[in-house]
DNA sequence: ACCTGAACACCGTTCAAGT
DNA sequence: ACCTGAACACCGTTCAAGT
C-alpha cells in the first residue's frame, strides 16, 4: 500500500513524532481526509505499521543447546528492535503485538521448560527477559536521539562531571569515562548473565531432574 | 508554586497524555499565556515536575552487605517510580535527570565494587539493572492503563487462546494461566537473579580477590 | 467505490498591549 | 513585575458533497 511506504520513509527520514496524518497525506499526495478510507486512525495506521515490521523479522536458525535457544531468540528479536527502536514504544504503548513475536515467547518459554523450569517459572524468566530488552532499547535510542539532537554536552554528562567526590566517590571517580562505557553495547553481556541468574534461582527453588 | 500543584492534580486525575498548558492554566485558574512567565515551556514544566518528584524519594536505610545493598537500592527507585509511572515516560524521554537519583547509582556502582567487579563492571551492572527497571516499569503501566481503558478483553489475552497448539504448544498450554501470572509483581525476584547472574560473570572475567 | 473541502474542537507558543 | 487577548501555525477527525 502506498500509504505505509510513505509512512515508513517519514519515519525514517524525520523521526516517529514528526508523523501526522496532515504530513502523510501531503507525502503521499493526496487530502488528509482521504487516509481515513485506508485506515481507521492513526492508532491503527501506527498498529499495521509495528505488524508488517514484525513479520519481517527474521527467525534465526536455533542452537540445540535450551539456554542458547533462549539467548538466540532474544537477541534476534532485540537486535530487529533496535534497528527501528521507535516501535518499540508503540509496542509498549500499544496492546496489539502481533502474532509475529509469538515465536520467540514460545521458543524463550521452551527454553526455560527443557531447562529445567516449571511453566510458572519459564514464563517469569520471559517476562523479565522482555522487560530488559524493552528498557535496554527505549534508553538507548533515546540516548542517541539526545545526542543527535543536542549540540554536544548532555545534562546527565556535565552534572556528572560536577558531582561532589565526597559525597559520590565512585561516580566522580568514573565521570569522564562514563559516556564512552554508556556508548558500549552490553545487552548480549547483560542478557546472559540474566538468563544464568533466572536458571539458578529456578533451580533453587525447584531442582531439575539431572544437573 | 500554584502551578504545579494543579499539574500533579491534573496528572494524577486524567493521566499526564491529558496533561496540556490550555488545561493547566484552566484549572490554575489563569490564561494559557500566563503560564510561560513561569516555566520556560511545557517541557520546561515536565521537568520541573520530573526534580520535584525526585527530590522526595526517601532514602532506605542502606544493610551492610554490598549485594544486599544494590538490591535494596534498585528496589527503593523502582517502587517509587512504579507509584508514578509516567515519570519514566519522561525520565527516558527527557535527559535532565536530576541530582536526585543519583545516590542510587552511587550505592549500586559502589555496591558492585564492595563484591568485587572492576569500576568498569560496576557500571555495566548498573546500566543492566537500570534497563530491567525502566522496561519493567514502563510495559507494566501500560498494561494496566490498557486493562483500564479497554472494557475486558486484552488483545493480547484474546490472541494467545486461540493459538495453534502445534505451533505453540507451551503457550498454549499456558494460555489461561498467563493474565494471572503476568499480573504478578514479580520485579523484586527478577532483581534478585540478575544481580546474582551479573557478579557471577563479573568474577568468571576477574576473580574477586577473596571468595 | 473512492476522494475531498470545509469545518470542528483542539494543540503549544509568541508578542504587543494592558494593570 | 505580573498578567492577558489576539493571533499564528499547527493537530486528528468528521461529514456532507463531489466524481
Amino acid at each position: 500500500m502506498q500509504i505505509m511506504a510513505a509512512a515508513r520513509l517519514l519515519i525514517d527520514r524525520d523521526g516517529w513524532q514528526k508523523l501526522t496524518m496532515r504530513r502523510l497525506a501531503a507525502e503521499a499526495g493526496t487530502a488528509p481526509t482521504t487516509l481515513y478510507h485506508h485506515v481507521r486512525d492513526k492508532e491503527d495506521l501506527l498498529t499495521q505499521l509495528l505488524n508488517d515490521y514484525a513479520d519481517q523479522i527474521p527467525r534465526p536458525p536455533l542452537p540445540a543447546d535450551p539456554r542458547e535457544r533462549i539467548i538466540t531468540a532474544a537477541r534476534a528479536i532485540h537486535d530487529s528492535l533496535a534497528a527501528w527502536p521507535w516501535i518499540t514504544e508503540i509496542l509498549t504503548a500499544d496492546d496489539r503485538a502481533g502474532e509475529a513475536a509469538m515465536w520467540m515467547v514460545e521458543t524463550i518459554v521452551a527454553g526455560a521448560v527443557d531447562c529445567g523450569c516449571t511453566t510458572e517459572q519459564a514464563a517469569d524468566l520471559y517476562r523479565a527477559i522482555w522487560y530488559y530488552t524493552v528498557g535496554e532499547i527505549l534508553v538507548r535510542a533515546n540516548a542517541a536521539r539526545r545526542r543527535g539532537e543536542l549540540d554536544r554536552p548532555s545534562h546527565r554528562d556535565t552534572l556528572l562531571s560536577k558531582l561532589d567526590p565526597a559525597r559520590f566517590p565512585h561516580l566522580a571517580a568514573l565521570a569522564d569515562r562514563w559516556p564512552a562505557l554508556a556508548a558500549r553495547d552490553t545487552y548480549a553481556q547483560g542478557l546472559r548473565a540474566f538468563v544464568d541468574g533466572l536458571l539458578a534461582n529456578a533451580h533453587d527453588d525447584h531442582p531439575p531432574r539431572r544437573a
